[in-house]
DNA sequence: GTCTATAGGACGATAGAC
DNA sequence: GTCTATCGTCCTATAGAC
């Protein structure tokens, strides 16, 4: 792992956060020590704090990063017109995008109690402002009588929680592509919401 | 916290276990030192090991009693003899029974990755076992004709994630009764695995 | 059964040389 | 930008007195 002396600003970032985001998921943060992480990346443990002022906002650059991304991709895409195609759409993307990024997944939602306060209210808010997409969908199915739903947003949590946990059981190499996953779920949040 | 020096066994066993419980699921159990179980005890961190061989046992004997409790509870109750009522039993069981015992259902599937392997594989066996008990509910409904799932292995582990993920927002000071959520959630899962 | 004391090591983070 | 060296603290687990 040892690596020759010198600058490599442009490597190291990257590499860090890249070795950072796999021990974190394999292990959890508080059980990764900052000298495990710089053996990964092959520096000494106090090369990482030329990139950040400490374990803590490592950890939280991942979350956000996360999330960010997430509201990006979800926002770059050309959405439907009607409700339910719009809950396709969304089912579909949200199973898709988690299976690409499991390590991030997983920690987005396992180490949040290892955020400081102030942290966790800015992840709190990402993860609240995607959730409301997927309640402001129910909301137009229920409104114009495609979706029968006693209650949007625990029916919002319900929904998210299902999906979300296929990054729990997913193996690539399994029997199932991603594209028969997205089908099999699809059709159980299709039927779950439906007008009885 | 402190307190005279004596015998306590009857007393310190089960206060361990508990305060254990509770700093593991509100910090987690890599973060949560030994002496900080013993403080919250009112004991020093030496008398922990008359209970426990180590850290790691006390965190296996919490999610093993969890997961055994929940076999238990769920043996213990009349099951009706038709899918959509065994069905509906599940789910409100799981529901009430889960939102009984955060902490434990807390740690019960945030903690598996800081178990050993053989322990990992135990509360494995358990959980699976449980997990199975819903999937023979869908694979009844299934063959008689009253449940449409594409997959049930698939079926077990969303329903079972949709309804854990309870324990993840609900609090008893809140708008709704667990009695409440129960049925809105029976709601959904009846509806997700009806025949179309 | 609990205490005090400690072995033996790892931790996060910093300082200063190159 | 990375290194070596280190500060001060905390850790799990054990030993032996009471």
């Amino acid at each position: 792992m040892a690596r020759t002396t010198g600058s490599h600003s442009d490597i190291t970032g990257p590499r860090i956060r890249e070795v950072a985001l796999d021990l974190f998921a394999r292990r959890g943060f508080a059980a990764v020590s900052m000298r495990q992480i710089a053996s990964g990346v092959g520096v000494q443990a106090g090369a990482l704090y030329n990139y950040t002022p400490d374990k803590q906002s490592l950890l939280f650059g991942l979350m956000r990063e996360h999330m960010e991304e997430l509201l990006a991709a979800r926002a770059a895409r050309e959405v439907p017109d009607d409700p339910l195609a719009e809950l396709e759409d969304f089912t579909r993307f949200h199973i898709a995008h988690h299976l690409e990024r499991p390590d991030a997944v997983f920690i987005s939602y396992m180490e949040l109690r290892n955020l400081s306060p102030e942290n966790f209210g800015l992840i709190e808010t990402l993860r609240r402002a995607y959730e409301d997409q997927l309640e402001e969908i129910l909301k137009r199915g229920v409104a114009v009588g495609v979706f029968d739903v006693p209650d949007t947003k625990i029916a919002t949590l319900a929904l998210i929680a299902m999906l979300t946990g296929v990054s729990t059981w997913y193996r690539p190499a399994g029997r199932l592509s991603v594209q028969q996953v997205e089908t099999i779920y699809w059709d159980m949040v299709r039927k779950a919401v439906a007008t009885a």
